[in-house]
RNA sequence: GGUGCCGUGGCCAAGUGGUAAGGCAAGGGUCUGCAAAACCCUCAUUCCCCGGUUCAAAUCCGGGCGGCACCUCCA
């Protein structure tokens, strides 16, 4: 049984899908008007893993995420650069694709775009229209907040509290504060399309009532989205579409906000850091961990300091990245001991499936599931250490099981999904050119000190041992010779 | 002003009634020629404060204090 928070009910509620089995979710994408930052990467991987953990547990998932691709800031970027808003769009919707791919975000079932489905939006709107719940005023047309009593149930607002703040721009055509534009009479020099109320284009919020609809039907089970859009983009999602078609999402689920020095990263505040600048330096693997790493609700911190020339460095993600370090040296480690291993089934050495699965169910609760995946490391570094803990075959089973269960958390969590080497070997690779360090020079050392451990000198041993150090080379002997790594 | 969220050890962070997960940092240890890695031990009688409910509260209720988000574009 799946628990998970529903924002209208304001709680943890049992998941009980429309049809047995199935699971049809939507979840606001971005605008493309500019890179992604790493608050949107939170968003994106947090539903990512709802996603896999729900398939992972049997369900049949239609996911639908959209891309908005017309809207002022598109526009406007679109006149700065010099070229069509469209172009502007594409560009950046591509360099989103490419950002959710190097951190693991799969791809949704359907990725829609607004430009795409003009058409449906108009559709929505003239049923609005028939229900007396949109009017058209001066080439605009404006949804009737008014005609919809259940307005604010989702934000727990009553539409009186929200006429108090709110005021109507200079240049709107609406009748009451709280009206907002389904369609934007086309202004000269912008994207526009041919409608029933002449040449414009749509709304913000009208793409998600329309797409969702052509996609997912009358009703659906999960809308999500980030929790800086529940007012006003849902709650007005749910005023079109329940106004149009009667029925809209059984649960609402919104991620919380990322947070850089207390202040929420968003560009109008010029603290942002890209998916972008993050994968110069780090593994976007590790980002991805480091933002599962609290639950998906709770907002979460991004550090960033900086480092003795200036230049930004982000702390937590390199605690991240050193984590995951140990996750995958660990899987190297029981790789090469279980490998071989073709055996009758063993007591799980571990319950780390069941409570991962457990800690899963209750809302999506990865922090939780990640401390029982240490749990879990912690034992099998004990059992490949000391070979007289258990006979040989009892060994190999349980630690046969053990990395067969954490790769099972890999892929719900969309970690450790590569062959430890590759990632060991290209994060080593990094940090030496991020750190100036040859590896050949240090080959040449260590081959050096082994000349000299032979010989027995092992005062320039440690001299060179200590050179290494100097420079972040740490090295590691082994009864296969010496290894080394960058710290 | 309205709405909602949050306040857990030096830092990060789980935990919505049953007696404080996990990670980082720190100190000690096992192993090692020396190290590193790995592992072990120590590290919150207590969960912002004050009341209340209860056999029992970090968890529920009331009141403070502090922080954040949304109410305008925002993942």
């Amino acid at each position: 049984m799946i628990r998970l928070h529903d924002t209208r009910a304001k709680k943890k509620v049992e998941f009980q899908p429309r049809e047995p089995g199935k699971v049809s979710m939507y979840v606001c994408g971005v605008t493309v008007y500019d890179l992604c930052h790493v608050g949107h990467a939170r968003t994106a991987v947090a539903f990512d893993v709802i996603v896999r953990h729900l398939r992972a547990r049997g369900f049949d998932v239609r996911f639908v995420r959209n891309i908005t691709d017309v809207d002022d800031k598109i526009i406007r970027k679109g006149l700065a650069e010099g070229r069509p808003a469209a172009e502007v769009a594409r560009s950046y919707a591509d360099a989103m694709a490419a950002d959710m791919d190097g951190l693991g975000v799969a791809p949704a079932d359907v990725e829609p775009r607004a430009t795409l489905h003009i058409a449906e939006m108009i559709d929505v709107i003239r049923r609005l229209e028939a229900r007396e719940l949109a009017y058209a005023a001066g080439g605009d047309v404006y949804y009737s907040v008014a005609g919809f009593p259940n307005y604010g149930g989702l934000s727990g607002q009553s539409p009186e509290e929200l006429q108090a703040g709110a005021r109507i721009e200079v240049g709107e055509n609406k009748k009451s504060p709280l009206d907002f534009a389904l369609w934007k009479a086309a202004k000269p020099g912008e994207p526009s399309w041919e409608s029933p109320w002449g040449p414009g284009r749509p709304g913000w919020h009208i793409e998600c009532s329309a797409m969702s609809h052509r996609y997912l039907g009358d009703t659906f089970d999960i809308h999500g989205g980030g929790s800086d859009l529940i007012f006003p983009h849902h709650e007005n999602e749910i005023a079109q579409s329940e106004g149009a078609f009667g029925a809209f999402a059984r649960y609402w689920m919104h991620s919380g906000m990322l947070n850089f020095g207390g202040e929420k990263m968003s560009k109008s505040l010029g603290n942002v850091v890209t998916i972008r600048r993050a994968a110069e330096t780090h593994d976007l693997e590790a980002l991805r961990l480091l933002l599962i790493s609290v639950h998906y609700r709770s907002p979460a911190g991004f550090s960033i300091a900086r480092d003795d020339a200036g230049q930004p460095v982000y702390p937590d993600l390199d605690e991240a990245e050193a984590r995951l370090d140990y996750f995958y040296r660990t899987l190297e480690r029981l790789d090469g001991f279980a490998g071989t291993l073709a055996s009758p089934p063993t007591p799980p050495p571990s319950d780390l499936a069941t409570r991962f699965v457990e800690a899963m169910d209750d809302d999506f609760n990865t922090a939780a599931g990640i401390g029982h995946l240490y749990d879990a490391f912690v034992l099998a570094n004990k059992l490949l250490d000391d070979p007289k803990a258990a006979p040989k075959t009892e060994r190999q089973s349980a630690l046969t099981a053990l990395a067969r269960d954490a790769r099972m958390v890999g892929t719900t969590l969309g970690i450790m999904r590569r062959p430890p080497a590759e990632f060991l070997n290209s994060r080593r690779a990094r940090l030496c050119v991020q750190r100036k360090i040859d590896p050949q020079a240090v080959e040449s050392s260590i081959a050096e000190r082994a000349a000299a451990r032979a010989a027995k000198n092992f005062q320039r041993a440690d001299e060179i041992r200590a050179g290494l150090k100097q420079r972040g080379v740490e090295l590691m002997d082994g009864p296969k010779g010496t290894a080394w790594r960058v710290v």
